[in-house]
DNA sequence: TTGTAAGCGTTATCAC
DNA sequence: GTGATAACGCTTACAA
């Protein structure tokens, strides 16, 4: 709890020097620095954050705006987040929303008491949305969608729901569910665009019946394989929006004795560690989720430091991961 | 950007008077707590709350220190946290270690640097932690064990991995195998003494060759599981020490065609919210992750504040949960 | 009720 | 190369 000036008078020096030793030595003259570092290490001296952030008038801390952290697809960029954000000298002060718009806002409003020098937003931006570019705060959304209000870092939802249903589509389906999330989340609206462009190119025509809206999570995959289960013409393929739904969908499927990828397939989205695990291993899109963390904290940086963006949405790329839940045998439909 | 200079300019008072219009309203006149408030909304004024806890010598921020946030045990213990320090006014700043000593260390130092107030570590204080009692610095253990260095809220971890055993044991289970955690976590000791005791009891001896030793993560619970199906003489029950590795293990038995509960039984630990969705859904033990979370930031606020402690070590209840994974039907096995 | 001014721990400017 | 000092934005005695 020792002070720089005790610091200084324990060398005998000005606290001006002690500064100095420890930002610039090299502007110290060798003596003086010994006699310094040893002052420091004898009162155990740590330079307090606060002041120096505060004379600095920089946090050196960012904000992560998560709807739920216990989601693994969220915990795993925010993990490439901190990872890279500790690397430059930033701390992560998370900001578990729990969808409320209210507290999104008020950790947003974070950066304006200079608790957090910006925000990262681990969705897309919604329309009721309270973070508008007119608070001209630092803002950088990961999963955006093209033409976000703030700059974005994402994979292509579009096309890759399109590939997933394409390969649907070559396993022979053609009536193909779909578990979507929220009605009005982007990610549900892009990911059902992929899925519109993919049955039309194939010439099969839309049904609204085939889509049953949910919230993203395990419960509301149950209720939408409910939905399926009892209808009178099933699908015979299911595209979930996420994997968790997918793996709610999978236990209430197999409750009514329908069993992938024999009596029909189905795939998620996000290639969460567990659908490698689920009964059968779920295929699904993968989404680097680390790297688009990583990604998010250098553009998030390169707007505090006020630097040109090279870009205002980079777009990683996706990967289609086949596995047995979509591996029917084409004549078995 | 405006600080509380401009305002009481505009309001024409001193700053002072701005302050306590602030901070203590009741002892400003009413005329000009108006124009205050009137000059603090025009200017759009917000007060810079580094300045402001620089001047408390309080940050106002916790560090969280977690092994790896994507366990979604461990994220939704920090919604647990996240929501009690939200309401105390306390930001939570993500430490992730990724298990390495040094950066929890490093963390911990926050709050020496003043960057963070106290500690709450998510894990058991293991011997070769540098967190020592030495640093007198807050720290309080979620999912501790009795006689942790730390204050520490926790369940009981050797009664519950007891009533695990002895439900095993109950549906007719002699030769119960193990797939452990890391052999020097405090857990997977609690957890083993808990599994030793409750065969003991049970006049069941002990056989080292029944406990594969892994790391809690989906990947370790397949290994052991190879192990356990690659044995002469199996166990016909498994008790693994967190729902991950159940969740892995799961997976190689069915590829080696055992599957429960007709073959054998499978119980796990944490009762992640995927446990449910298993096939067959896991019997497990439930912590209340949340509110060890909420738990655990109260106790340390009273750290923080210098307050007596009620308790240094909080015992919460765990429940244990039977699902299908262990309805065996006795004569079967 | 209000204003003056000291002080929190730094860094940075300016002399020397 | 080093030291004195102002400044960052706020709170809080103390004085008026």
């Amino acid at each position: 709890m020792s002070s720089i000036r005790e610091v200084a008078l324990a060398a005998g020096v000005s606290i001006a020097t002690v500064s100095r030793a420890l930002s610039t030595p090299e502007k110290v003259s060798k003596n003086t620095l010994e006699r310094v570092n040893a002052a420091i290490d004898k009162m155990d001296y740590r330079p307090n954050m606060m002041a120096r952030n505060f004379r600095a008038a920089r946090s050196y801390s960012i904000v992560v705006l998560v709807p739920n952290i216990a989601n693994t697809f969220f915990s795993t960029a925010i993990r490439g987040i901190q990872s890279s954000a500790h690397k430059a000298g930033y701390a992560v002060i998370l900001g578990n929303t729990n969808d409320s718009l209210a507290l999104e806002k008020e950790y947003v409003n974070f950066v304006r008491t200079r608790q957090s020098d910006g925000t990262i937003q681990l969705r897309p931006h919604s329309s009721g949305s309270l973070i508008t570019p007119e608070l001209n705060t630092p803002v950088v959304s990961v999963c955006g969608r093209e033409n976000s209000p703030h700059p974005s870092v994402r994979i292509d939802n579009i096309a890759a729901a399109q590939t997933l249903v394409e390969h649907l589509i070559n396993q022979g389906h053609q009536r193909i569910g779909v578990i979507a999330g929220n009605a009005d989340d982007p990610h549900t609206m892009d990911r059902k665009r992929g899925y519109c462009q993919a049955i039309e190119r194939a010439g099969i025509s839309f049904d609204e019946t085939l889509i049953s809206y949910g919230d993203f999570t395990l419960c509301s995959g149950v209720i939408a394989a409910n939905h399926f289960v009892s209808m009178a013409h099933r699908p015979t393929a299911i595209f979930s929006m996420n994997d968790e739904m997918a793996i709610g969908a999978l236990q209430s499927f197999r409750s009514a004795g329908l069993n992938p990828p024999k009596d029909f397939s189905i795939a998620g989205f996000d290639n969460i560690e567990f659908s490698k695990y689920t009964e059968p291993p779920l295929t699904t899109i993968a989404q680097p989720a680390e790297e688009l963390g990583k990604t998010a904290f250098h553009v998030l940086l390169q707007l505090i430091e006020e630097q040109e963006l090279p870009s205002n949405d980079i777009v990683l790329p996706y990967e289609l991961i086949v596995r047995e839940s979509t591996q029917n045998a084409l004549g078995e439909l």
